[in-house]
DNA sequence: TGCTTGCATTGACGTCTATCGATACAAAGC
DNA sequence: GCTTTGTATCGATAGACGTCAATGCAAGCA
């Protein structure tokens, strides 16, 4: 089963469950700088929120004030940290999401975990 | 009602809802680059995880190799985040989580929204 | 009062990062 | 082939960030 607590590739305890280890708050970390940038968060947002899942490169960078090797820039740091992946077809690059990674993160933040959530709402409507 | 789509001042339409403004952005953008370093993280998960909710900073300290004024400063910045909040007690400064705040990055985050996720169990439940 | 301990703040230094202009590469059209 | 257009990479630079030693401050104790 993926995304279990406990194995030591995977990830992660989640926050409240464990203190991390070095190896896990680091690889964390850098999934965490990905996002923190205002310019990579909108960027990541408009290619999540996009129907069809796929943005070309040009519908992005006109929407910024920025360079087009900045926004190149962003991209490839949201790439690299595994939150996007892209394809280029013809003259275009276009990017799309990797939910996994985003449903990690989200999961190892949550204070209640995403399957007491669940349990609690599933309890709650046999009551 | 709290933590409602769409509305300016709160926070947030959900990475995969709506594009971000710039303001929305910035604003989580600064909680992201919070967690961005496996210092804090590992600081963040060691208060989170610990029975009791609270933490003496004399008990974080000696968990790293790092002087002393170095991790009173990554607690400042998870406070100032809002992620993390903290009272002295006599001689000693004991910190907690605000979890209310990683709940929303989290939520933020989920693909499939939260809301979603319990209802879809709710209907599994009743179905 | 003075001493000691726990934690925060200050100031400085090296490194990382966001940004740009210039350039390179890839594909399409001439 | 050459030119044009879309995107990535390179090199440089200014600012942000993590770290430390030194210092300041608050609280307890002799």
């Amino acid at each position: 089963m993926i995304g279990q607590d406990g194995e030591s590739g995977g990830c992660c305890p989640g926050l409240v469950t464990a203190p991390l280890d070095d190896v896990q708050a680091a690889e964390l970390a850098k999934l965490f700088k990905a996002l923190g940038d205002p310019v990579r968060l909108r960027l990541l947002s408009m290619i999540a929120s996009r129907s069809g899942g796929e943005v070309c490169v040009c519908d992005l960078t006109p929407a910024f004030d920025l360079s087009q090797p900045t926004i190149s820039h962003h991209l490839k740091l949201l790439r690299q940290a595994g939150l996007i992946d892209c394809e280029r077809r013809g003259t275009w690059v276009y990017y799309w999401v990797l939910p996994g990674t985003l449903d990690r993160l989200s999961a190892f933040l949550a204070t209640a975990r995403t399957a007491d959530v669940a349990a609690a709402a599933t309890a709650e409507a046999t009551a």
